[in-house]
DNA sequence: TGTACATCAGTGAACGCGCGTTCACTGATGTAC
DNA sequence: TGTACATCAGTGAACGCGCGTTCACTGATGTAC
């Protein structure tokens, strides 16, 4: 990474910068309001700058999916180490992690989850969404110990992560009435993946 | 609701038409997709028509999302009817029938939970989601019996809610690699919601 | 130290497109008499 | 039964807008000598 100057014509680090623009757009406006010339115009570069980095929308949201996938799995990883050596507790803060990293970073979360908007295909989207999705499989696993046959112990991720997923996007979309605040989102995870 | 008639001037049903048209474009290539003048020429009608029935875009995705609502209603009271005379059952049902009906009604369900592209304050639209809500609240407090605080009764509720939402929404947008058919979402549903 | 040169990040003008909305209109329909 | 008229559903031309993408270009930077 080169370091960025002032009133320099070569910006430095221009694709972190639009980057970061246009997760900020996404969280002012959501993501439907995602244009390359809008990405630009916040950076403060032409309107044609964004295709040199990505070559075009699809892949500036691909690249910032990728960013939030990994930062996703960052966080899950983060909660379960929450849970010390209690094995028990590791698939709930791993949750409880999910939860709180949808509303902390909503930006993030609604364009991971939307693969019409992206190249799915793309090999760095892939490995960053796949470390996340290991990340709470190994926590699945933890909890149900060896006894447990593949059979359960998928059906026991997918109620985990439905559980998990339902509760983050039902909230985000201003569903949970009585409930909007983040500190009551909070607290609701915490009761729904029995951490308290 | 008139007759339609063939090459008539007057289209007799342009509403309904438009929903329809609407509902199909949304289902074929997702709710960005949508726009007034394509819906128009679907039903074959100049592009300025859309604003007589609707207003405007808005009022277009209100009116669609109102009528998805309806029916989800239908659906989920049709599946907690069921059970029977099984109070245990009703809430479980309920909950496969949410599923089920995303996964039927896909478009309806994309439109419904999008409220930025929605007239929340449309009176029908609150009344029919306010209707839809109440149906899964009755399952819970049917399955819950009396013995239960309204606090826990709606944790609760929150807690069926974010499972079968969480589930509908990450199979229809194929995070469950694997389980990608209709009738494997409807074994997950059913194992889900401890239907068998 | 200075000079020549290759690289490539970012520019800005231009393109064609589809969109939402407006508005004066047309003509089909139903009703009053 | 026929005529006059009000209603209003749907038309089509026009508007201005922001968009994605392309492309020849400019000028900053780093490197080779």
């Amino acid at each position: 990474m080169k370091k960025a100057r002032k009133s320099s014509y070569h910006h430095g680090d221009l694709r972190n910068a639009l980057l970061a623009a246009a997760l900020e757009l996404v969280r002012e406006s959501g993501i439907a309001a995602i244009s390359l010339r809008e990405v630009a115009r916040r950076a403060g570069v032409s309107h044609a700058a964004p295709a040199h980095h990505f070559g075009d929308k699809a892949g500036l949201l691909t690249a910032l999916a990728t960013e939030g996938f990994e930062r996703f799995g960052a966080a899950l990883r983060a909660g379960a180490a929450r849970a010390g050596d209690r094995a028990d507790l590791r698939l709930k803060w791993a949750g409880w992690a999910y939860v709180m990293f949808a509303a902390e970073h909503r930006a993030y979360f609604e364009i991971m989850f939307r693969p019409e908007l992206l190249r799915m295909d793309d090999p760095a989207l892939a490995q960053a969404a796949g470390a996340a999705r290991q990340e709470l499989l190994d926590s699945v696993r933890t909890a149900a110990g060896t006894e447990m046959s593949p059979e359960a112990l998928e059906l026991h991720a997918i109620r985990s992560w439905s559980q998990v997923h339902g509760l983050a996007t039902l909230w985000l979309y201003g569903n949970l009435t009585g409930h909007a605040s983040p500190a009551e989102l909070d607290r609701l995870a915490r009761r729904l993946c029995e951490l308290e």
